[in-house]
DNA sequence: ATAAGACCTAACGTTACGTGAGATACAAGA
DNA sequence: TCTTGTATCTCACGTAACGTTAGGTCTTAT
């Protein structure tokens, strides 16, 4: 029945480091029963008890302050505090969730694409990662089922789209210098045209849209958020469009001539 | 096509505050593109893509450090990195479903008990919280099929033991002071005896088990770390052993006069 | 030229300790 | 009683990723 134990001895009863007991001390969450007259810690049974409290609302993710604060309100309400906290460590492990489903889908799109370049990869999970702000954004210009046709479409075919333009994209950046109006080029952009129905059928209109709004938005966007990063650079950028655009000549579509 | 921003401009272009692309500069993450004679700094559309990069990788969970060896290295393994990202983040998710469950428990046991002691919602919080541990100690006194009887119990059933005990504490404590063999008090016992052998249905034997590895036990707790915080002081705790003791003699059970 | 912004560089605050460094305190043996 | 050896003490800096003043400087428009 010792009742008195010296710091080391009970930072090993009660698992925590010294250091934690002398933190406790500075921050007036846990002093010792008494000082000794050189001012050593002495706890007693008393402390165990208070530190395990300690150790087990730390355990509900509550904080040194707030911990404190509830040892100390004698009338502390356990029901909306406890609620309170489950919704926080909700919040965080669906944060948590989105960032595990967002490595998953990063996998897919590696698995069998073993030399993906480090800039695709990245467009293409920004574009993930960014696609509820995109969807505000989009608000604003295409009626909204369209948009929900865009995005409800199942993880696993949203996967497989991924990891067909994660080929597409490396292709492209392969075949960058090559004459756009090439047989091999216009093959590529083909298969972005594929990519683009198979995600939504009717492209073309959407396309024909989103240039005549083309104007407004330029301006808009100056000095709006940088949304969609893209997978190339400036270069490559000015060569796929000018693919595109033959390719749109060819399909019946006519783009405006801006540089 | 202006492709120059101050500082303020860019923080708006990429929604990033100054204070973070000034350390990221700091930090040599990010570095403008080039700077004023006056030491201003402007960023250019390549700075963009980069912050999109670094945006992302942290978007992942990558810590900034992490960030800059795989922006440095040329020959970052992708596949490797976001599996062993995933590793982790998993971990983490798994703590937080801890949490959520262990809260999820303790709104159980304060649901229709709403003046719930402190102590006695502490103590049955970190019974849970510690039931491993508990499982690792209690491995060297009772057969291993024992113990999984014990803690493999429902969830629900568990939940629903939890607050029978919450009552039953509460009860208790409301009761100390009262003579330990009068029929109130050994009533209470008797509760506590139906929810161990509820437990486990050959409470009689494990007790008389563990009473005679007591003594080892005494010695071998002296310096290991507590495992049972209790809910009740020092003299709650004396007064339910004389009144365990008057229940057992009845029953048949000894116990060790100790003190 | 001057005033209004925009921007600059410190430098401390945050969380819950970890990690020394150098100085004392205490228990035990000579 | 003196001397060790070990336990413990008090600073005090480091951590991660910025937020937040504070006080001075640059740019630009009038």
């Amino acid at each position: 029945m010792s009742a008195q134990y010296g710091i080391g001895d009970f930072s090993k009863k009660t698992n925590t480091t010294v250091r934690t007991l002398h933190y406790y001390d500075e921050i007036g969450l846990l002093k010792p029963a008494f000082l000794s007259d050189g001012g050593r810690r002495y706890y007693t049974d008393a402390e165990i008890v208070k530190l395990q409290k300690i150790v087990t609302l730390k355990y509900l993710g509550y904080s040194l302050e707030e911990i404190q604060e509830i040892i100390h309100e004698k009338d502390w309400n356990l029901k909306q505090s406890i609620q309170f906290q489950r919704g926080e460590m909700i919040k965080k492990k669906q944060q948590i969730e989105q960032m595990i489903r967002t490595l998953d889908h990063a996998l897919t799109i590696i698995e069998d694409n073993q030399t993906i370049d480090a800039t695709i990869f990245i467009s293409l999970i920004n574009s993930i990662q960014m696609e509820n702000e995109h969807r505000e954004f989009l608000k604003e210009l295409i009626p909204e089922i369209t948009i929900n046709e865009i995005y409800n479409i199942p993880e696993e075919k949203h996967k497989q789209l991924s990891k067909r333009t994660a080929n597409l994209f490396t292709n492209l950046k392969e075949a960058y210098g090559q004459e756009p109006s090439s047989t091999s080029v216009q093959h590529l952009i083909d298969e972005l045209w594929q990519i683009l129905n198979d995600l939504y059928p009717d492209t073309k209109s959407l396309i024909e849209t989103l240039m005549e709004k083309d104007e407004e938005l330029t301006q808009q966007l100056d000095d709006s958020p940088v949304l969609f990063p893209s997978a190339f650079n400036a270069g490559e950028e000015k060569w796929v469009g000018q693919a595109l655009e033959i390719y749109f000549k060819k399909m019946g579509l006519i783009l405006d001539e801006n540089d």
